[in-house]
Formats: C-alpha cells, structure tokens, sequence
DNA sequence: ACCTATTTGTACGTATGTATT
DNA sequence: CAATACATACGTACAAATAGG
C-alpha cells in the first residue's frame, strides 16, 4: 500500500487503529504533539491528517480539549419509517417543522418558469425536526397570486400538506432531482452539522390535479440521519 | 456576518464571486499568489480557503495547472429500467462502464436475504464513466446459481442491461433506498476525489417480472457530477 | 469566581517536491 | 528543457477555547 505523502499515511493509520478498536466512540486522542512525535512529523502535517478524517466524518475536534472519535451516526433503518421516508419523497414535508421565514415577494426568473409564469411568490423556509434534532432544511417557492391565503396559513401552522387541504388541493410530486453535497458553512449552521458533512439536496416540483406546477421546493438532510427511500 | 477568521472571510468572498458570475464553470482563477497579494494575506491562509471550496465542491484543482470553478453535475434519469450508459449518452455525453472486479464467492446473510436464498452469488464491482471522468462506483450481486453464466457475460462485456437481454429477463426497480455519505479514503481513491467529499449512495434491489429479487446493488455517485432525477 | 496551564486554531515564513505548460 | 504553479513539509508565533486547581 504505497502512500504517496506523509499525511496520508497518516490519515490512514489513524483510520485503521479507530476501525481496529485502538480508540473507542467519543474516546480523546493523544494530543497533537504526542501523535506528530509517535508518527515523527511535525505538528501540521499530523494536523493535515486529522483535518480530513473531520471532514470525513471519522472525527470531531474541539478548541482547547482535544480531538475526539466521533460518535455512532444513527442511521434509520431501512423500511422501519416508511410514514417518515414516504413525507421525505414528497419534498421535505414532515409533521414537525419549524418556521425559520414566512414572506411574499416578487418572482424570480427561476421561479417565475418553474411555477407556472407566477410573478410573485410565497417562500416559506424552515427546518424540519425529529425528536428535537434537525435533519433538514427547506425553502418552498408557490404563486402568491394563485394562492393569496398561504402566507396566512404557514404563519398559523407550519405545515405545507395541511395548507393544501384547506386550500381543497391535491398535489403530487411531478420531479425531483436528488444529488449530494458538502455542507456550507451557512447550511452547516443550520443543520447544527461540521461544515463539510455530506448533505442529500433534493429540488422537487409538486402539481396540483392538472399538473400545474404549484410548488417548488428545494430541501437539504443530514446524509447520515435519514435516507430516502423509494418503491415501485 | 460570521467573518470570524481571515480565511473563512476569503473563503466566502471567492465564493460569492463565483456565484456572482466573476468566474464560469470550468474557468481557471488567478494564481495562488495573485489571490494572496489581492487579499493581502499569505499564499497559506488563502490556499485555506481554497482548500475548503475544493472540499465542498465549488473548485477542483489541479497540480502545475490552477484552480478551476468545477463543472455543472450530469443528470441520471431513474426509470423503471436501470440503464445507465444508454441513459446517459442520450444527454449527449459518452458514458462508459469499467470493470473492477468479477467474481463468484458464497453469499453473506444480507446477500442471501436479499436475493430469496440465494448460497452464492456473482460480484459484479467497477466505476461508471463519463467522459472519461469517473462519476460512480458500483457493487451488485446476482445469485449465482440461477445465472450460472452471469460471471462469463460480465468479463465479455461490463453491462448489466445487456447481461439480463441475453439471458432473456427483464427486470424493473423494486426499492431504491438513498442517502448521502462523505467519502472515506478508499471511495475518494476509486473516484478520483478528495476524501470527504459528500457521495450519494443507493442501494438498489431489481426484480423480474414475477417479482423475484434478481440484483442486490449499492452504488456511489460523485454527488457534484451527476444528478438523479425522479419523475412520476 | 478567577487564574493558569493546556490544547487546538490561525497566520505567516521558508524550502523543496512534482505535475503541468 | 525551462518556467510556471500547485503540493507537501518543516518551522515560529500568537490567539482562542477549554480544563483543572
């Protein structure tokens, strides 16, 4: 196994005496210094090791204490949610949600296509909840000429399925697109993720009946805390 | 405005002007030292920021050329037929399938549940291209015993489609489950990205006609050079 | 509640290696 | 082959957060 730089032999190592045992889930590594001595580099080039296996999740790091193994994703299994996985499907929509904005404001270019020529728009962005953790955040466009009332409805309940309900409106996933993404610093703080984390971006087009497009939304989830799940 | 240090104040100033136009998609920014002298910092506190937009996707660098604004992600259908090649090259582009490994061993509990008790199973496992450039990589197992010829059709030719039409089957997706993941050292390697990189993961199961599960896949995509896309 | 040693984070400096142009 | 440009590696110094007395 030839290792082309000194940092990535490390990295390496070090993943291999975490996958072995050598440190357990939430243990403390040696610090800085007693490792760049074990391995006989110095300190940036340790520290450029243990900087990818953050980013990759491996590891979590605290200024002033130490850096530390990361704890066990929980990971939902598969098929044991499908209430949970079937909302996710549908763009995002979870019975715990949490209003971040409600506001009305002129269409986009984008938005104006993708929603049927609206010139206006209701967004409603927020994050969405399970058990008190966020695993997704959010933004849905829809026409606020068409829908005047949504606004109002979001704001008394953040719920964008009970909304079309009291609307009368049946709607259903027309396409979504799903691909994957390193987290921003802004999504991070959002997620209460490191920046870096692996994120699952869903852009999804829902139509009423008629298939007319009635929402646009796009939504990011933690990649380790849920997946999606489709069925045919 | 989190501008906590100076690299993350850079970080985010390059990223905005790429969002903003300055730079297109596929475009080489300045030099590392034109960057530096521009933001007044040293040529290590910007390559920080680059660093970070390298992991999160935004650039790609290349060694004695420079950094480039990375490209658009490529759009993968998911039909009822898995057909990723074909699929791919109607966008216009030359997609490809290499084989990495093929092989016949005992299945695993998983595998054998999987695949209605199948005792041994074919491991079909190699990289999906486009362009030349590697987007996925896939593992699949097939029971053995019912497609005793699977192994010899595979080394001929690294297509599962074109496996099933010479076998006579047609086969469909049953459930498709997805999340994201960041990649670990050995997936970085055989997609030629940076470890931690964010990949979004499938794990598939096909059926026949008559409903038997016949392919048990998991699959990684560069989750910034392809995109799935669902349509209903 | 405070101080202090410890530990990680940031920033700059210098040199050399390696792939591209 | 030479010049260019990114990558690695060692070094120094100080800032910021933590942990322990």
């Amino acid at each position: 196994m030839p290792k082309l730089t000194l940092w990535t032999a490390i990295r390496d190592a070090i993943a291999a005496d975490i996958a072995q045992g050598a440190y357990h889930s939430g243990e403390k590594l040696p610090r800085e210094a007693d490792l760049a001595q074990r391995f006989g580099v110095n300190r940036h080039t340790l520290r450029r090791a243990l900087h990818d296996l953050v980013a990759q999740g491996t590891l979590t790091s605290r200024r002033g204490a130490g850096f530390f193994v990361a704890a066990q994703p929980t990971r939902y299994e598969i098929g044991q949610a499908p209430q949970f996985t079937r909302d996710i499907q549908q763009s995002g929509r979870f019975a715990e949600k949490r209003a971040d904005r409600i506001e009305v404001r002129q269409a986009t270019a984008l938005e104006a296509s993708l929603l049927n020529g609206a010139q206006n728009v209701v967004v409603f962005e927020g994050t969405g909840l399970i058990d008190g953790v966020p695993v997704s955040w959010f933004s849905s466009k829809f026409d606020a000429d068409r829908f005047p009332d949504l606004a109002q409805l979001f704001s008394e309940k953040p719920s964008v399925s009970r909304a079309w309900k009291e609307l009368g409106i049946t709607v259903h996933r027309s396409r979504t697109d799903i691909n994957a993404c390193n987290a921003d610093s802004l999504m991070a703080q959002r997620l209460a993720v490191p920046a870096g984390r692996a994120l699952l971006k869903t852009i999804a087009v829902d139509a009423d009946e008629n298939g007319q497009p009635v929402e646009y939304g796009e939504s990011w989830f933690v990649g380790d805390r849920l997946t999606l799940s489709l069925s045919s």
